[in-house]
RNA sequence: GCUGGUGUGGUGGAAUAGGUAGACACAAGGGACUUAAAAUCCCUCGACUGUCAAAGGUCGUGCCGGUUCGAGUCCGGCCACCAGCACCA
């Protein structure tokens, strides 16, 4: 006795023999199977690392430990996606330079991620911001920009006017800056942009290869908003056939008018045909300066005099009208209304008193419909329909089948100071040129304040100024710089070979370590960064780079860490739980079993202080199991189905993230052995090897302790004998019309039919059944027998 | 409105090839140890009812219905909450 659980000196001793030794660095090729466990990198801000993030970290090192102990040659990296605006907006407010900020803050997440015993492989360390990794972010733009899928084009963007920057569709979430919250409004700019809508149709594909959750799958699909129907060609009485986008061809007979988007281009090349343009023009500029949410409610529009549009199916004149329900970007930006069967449609025609007919008749008792109204249609019920049009059109030359996506391009630069610059020159004779010569490092800033004309800060230097690689002459460069989301679109990668200066990462390791085996992280990625880097690898797939069309074999997702009062973890709440204060209070074996036994993994749960203790007395019980140790190389015949269905859970459970239960069967466990009064030195290898990934210094120390001899890190993973699955003795349960009634012990198991004359003989049992009949015995073997009594 | 998810004690949460609802833990109450406190250990802990005490009884997994010997679990219909998307043609 007397030896007591001292966290403090237990921790800082391991942490410093795991810092000094090379148990966690991953062989870069082996002949050893290989896993590759990844969390998503972090950016690290102002306020420093919070217990939410280790949840995520904490999981996956459990997944990681587990598996060195299974064999695998384990890859479990972390870096720094350290460009961003918070450090900017800091540099600007303290003038202090980011990358000052930065490194600072680097250094403050590195001390306390390790304080809590993750098994990182820091020797793979990777940050953005540093030249020799964001050489190869602008290696993959200049790729992006060759092969035609990086351009700059004139388009509409959001603005935020706070940070004075253009965002991603991604980035604005209800109207504002996801990351400021000010007004985002609608611009238009020259912006370099992605063309992402090129993976539209394989982003989504794709998703079958890969072990996904279905709310993940589902809202990439979502977000993406594939759509099937047809391009039909109308005409009109100016001469020029113009297109509609449709997934309802079979109405074409039911259309009483044609919509535009205001800002189809279509009302400017043929302004002087239309009598009102003035009105028309009005409109437009009204509708510009609405917001998303105001164009929602009330339809509202201009009907053009002086064109109309012509049907390509029967030949009928209809008018054309201007209104902002019709989104210029989506489809060909024109509509053909069918207001029988289209709500927004026939909310239109409320207003401007347009007749329509209905083309499908809805048997409202049957619930069958049939086309009408629609010459040769008639008859048919709607999918037959939509083919039959379909065919014809195509036939006729009048439209084609088209697949229509939400997805909208990447908008990929942005005009601030501190991202990846652009590796592009602007040369007045040649155009756009790329610069070869990587990387082209972010130059040092006095000043980092942003122009008031929204150009980069980098438009003020004299960097600008430069000679153009193809006929030397006076050129610029490209003052954006790489969204964000630059950097984190690729850094897997990286991991695998992270001091390579002649390619991103060699071949060989790539073929090696990729695709990411099992790859955790937030919900809030899964439209942004998730998809982001999907694209950027099928892209690397395309040229050859990676031999796997996909990055992440399989991915997770955890719940958010709510505060004691549940609501969200935030500075602003005053809410926020750092790990440095629970883990000076409890040590961090503590911290990291509260972060996964307080509920389950995938749901959000409230920090609640007071649970921490469980998980403290916990690991005091077990440590004073050392003190009742017995010789023995055995699991005693007593203890054998605890020690074997503890394996077994704690096995299962690691897999499919039921972290809170693995915990609660060890308890079980420990439990147990305290109450049988001694254990075998066998039995306590396997109880901490089992609890080593959970709580790896606790458990080194007691391994250290018993003198087992191996690296308890590379220690055979224990696996369960299923012979001693099950108990020997097995309670039943006798139900009478299904409820319980009585219970009691049988010493082996017995065939059905002695198992229920047994119950039939039981003493209450028979108390039960006086007066009644007996109509219907059940039988679960060995467990459960269910009389039906009358 | 659409898509996905969730709904179980005072609290976090267990339990799905349909078979003992509430594992494990927190909080609470009682007791032991102690001069005392902390720590530790033991007991109780869904509601109602019952008894000196027990035994026992009835109800109970958001609501209503169904299937079944038996439903937290399956089916139909609601309600509430969370997340994402949202005039997407």
């Amino acid at each position: 006795m007397g030896n007591k659980y001292d966290f403090n000196k237990i921790e800082s001793k391991w942490q410093n023999i795991w810092e000094n030794s090379d148990d966690f660095h991953a062989e870069s090729v082996s002949n050893k199977k290989k896993y590759y466990v990844l969390v998503e990198f972090p950016y690290p801000s102002g306020e420093g690392l919070h217990v939410g993030h280790l949840r995520s970290y904490v999981a996956l090192d459990i997944v990681a430990r587990k598996r060195r102990m299974q064999g695998y040659n384990v890859l479990y990296p972390m870096g720094w996606d350290a460009f961003g605006l918070p450090a900017e907006n800091f540099a600007l407010k303290h003038n202090v330079h980011p990358k000052v900020i930065t490194e600072k803050n680097v250094a403050r997440f590195k001390a306390q991620l390790k304080r809590v015993g993750l098994s990182f492989d820091w020797k793979r360390e990777v940050n953005t911001t540093d030249p020799s990794y964001y050489k190869w972010t602008q290696w993959i733009f200049s790729r992006l920009f060759e092969k035609g899928l990086a351009t700059k084009e004139d388009s509409s963007v959001n603005w935020c006017t706070s940070c004075k920057c253009v965002l991603a569709n991604e980035e604005v979430v209800n109207g504002v800056c996801e990351r400021c919250g000010a007004e985002v409004v609608q611009k238009r700019k020259k912006q370099w942009i992605l063309k992402i809508t090129k993976y539209a149709q394989r982003l989504i594909d794709d998703l079958k290869l890969v072990d996904y959750p279905t709310r993940v799958k589902q809202q990439q699909e979502n977000w993406i908003g594939r759509s099937e129907g047809a391009r039909i060609s109308f005409g009109s009485s100016v001469g020029e056939n113009f297109d509609v986008f449709t997934t309802r061809p079979e109405t074409i007979f039911g259309v009483s008018h044609v919509i535009f988007a205001p800002e189809h281009k279509f009302i400017d090349k043929y302004a002087k045909n239309i009598k009102n343009i003035d009105e028309v023009m009005r409109y437009r500029a009204e509708a510009s300066k609405k917001k998303k949410e105001e164009r929602t409610d009330v339809k509202t529009g201009v009907k053009i005099l002086g064109i109309t549009a012509k049907n390509p199916i029967n030949g009928k004149n209809v008018p054309i009208f201007v209104s902002d329900y019709v989104l210029v970007d989506h489809g060909t930006g024109i509509v053909m209304a069918v207001p029988a069967h289209d709500d927004r449609d026939f909310d239109f025609v409320q207003k401007y008193k347009i007749d329509f007919i209905s083309v499908i008749n809805e048997d409202s008792e049957t619930g069958k419909s049939e086309m009408i109204n629609s010459e040769f249609l008639n008859g048919l019920d709607v999918k037959s329909a939509r083919e039959k049009v379909l065919d014809y059109i195509t036939e006729h030359k009048i439209g084609e089948r088209h697949v229509s996506f939400k997805l909208r391009d990447w908008i990929f630069s942005r005009q601030r100071y501190w991202g990846e610059p652009i590796p592009i020159i602007h040369c007045e004779k040649c155009g756009m040129v790329l610069d070869k010569n990587l990387p082209l490092v972010l130059p040092d800033l006095e000043e980092f304040r942003t122009s008031d004309t929204g150009e980069s800060p980098l438009c003020l230097t004299d960097w600008i100024h430069t000679k153009c690689p193809k006929c030397g002459g006076n050129a610029t460069r490209e003052t954006d710089t790489m969204p964000q989301w630059a950097g984190s679109s690729w850094y897997f990668l990286r991991y695998i070979d992270p001091s390579n200066s002649n390619v991103l990462a060699s071949k060989e390791s790539l073929d090696y370590w990729m695709p990411v085996d099992w790859y955790n992280g937030g919900m809030e990625h899964t439209t942004l960064h998730l998809l982001y880097s999907r694209f950027w690898h099928k892209f690397l797939y395309d040229i050859g780079v990676v031999k796997f069309s996909e990055p992440y074999a399989k991915r997770t997702s955890h719940g958010i860490i709510l505060g004691s009062n549940g609501e969200k973890m935030s500075k602003s709440r005053g809410n926020v739980v750092n790990p440095n204060d629970v883990v000076d209070e409890y040590g961090a074996d503590v911290t990291r079993l509260y972060e996964m036994f307080m509920g389950d993994f995938e749901k959000s749960a409230p920090w609640d202080p007071k649970g921490i203790v469980g998980c403290k007395r916990f690991l005091e019980k077990y440590w004073n199991l050392q003190n009742i140790v017995v010789e023995g190389n055995m699991v005693r015949d007593e203890l054998k189905t605890y020690f074997n269905r503890a394996i077994k859970k704690v096995s299962e459970d690691i897999e499919n993230l039921k972290f809170n239960t693995a915990i609660s069967s060890m308890m079980d466990l420990v439990s147990r052995v305290k109450d049988f009064g001694s254990i075998s030195k066998c039995e306590m290898k396997i109880l901490t090897t089992l609890l080593n990934p959970f709580a790896p210094h606790i458990s080194s120390e007691m391994w250290f302790l018993m003198g087992f001899e191996e690296n308890i890190i590379f220690s055979k993973w224990p696996e369960f004998d299923k012979k001693f699955i099950n108990f020997s003795e097995h309670e039943i349960v006798v139900q009478i019309n299904g409820k319980v009634k009585v219970k009691f012990n049988i010493d082996s198991e017995v065939p059905d039919k002695k198992l229920i004359e047994i119950c039939k003989n039981n003493e209450k049992v028979v108390d039960f059944m006086k007066g009644k009949t007996i109509i219907k015995e059940i039988c679960v073997s060995n467990k459960l027998v269910n009389f039906v009594v009358r």
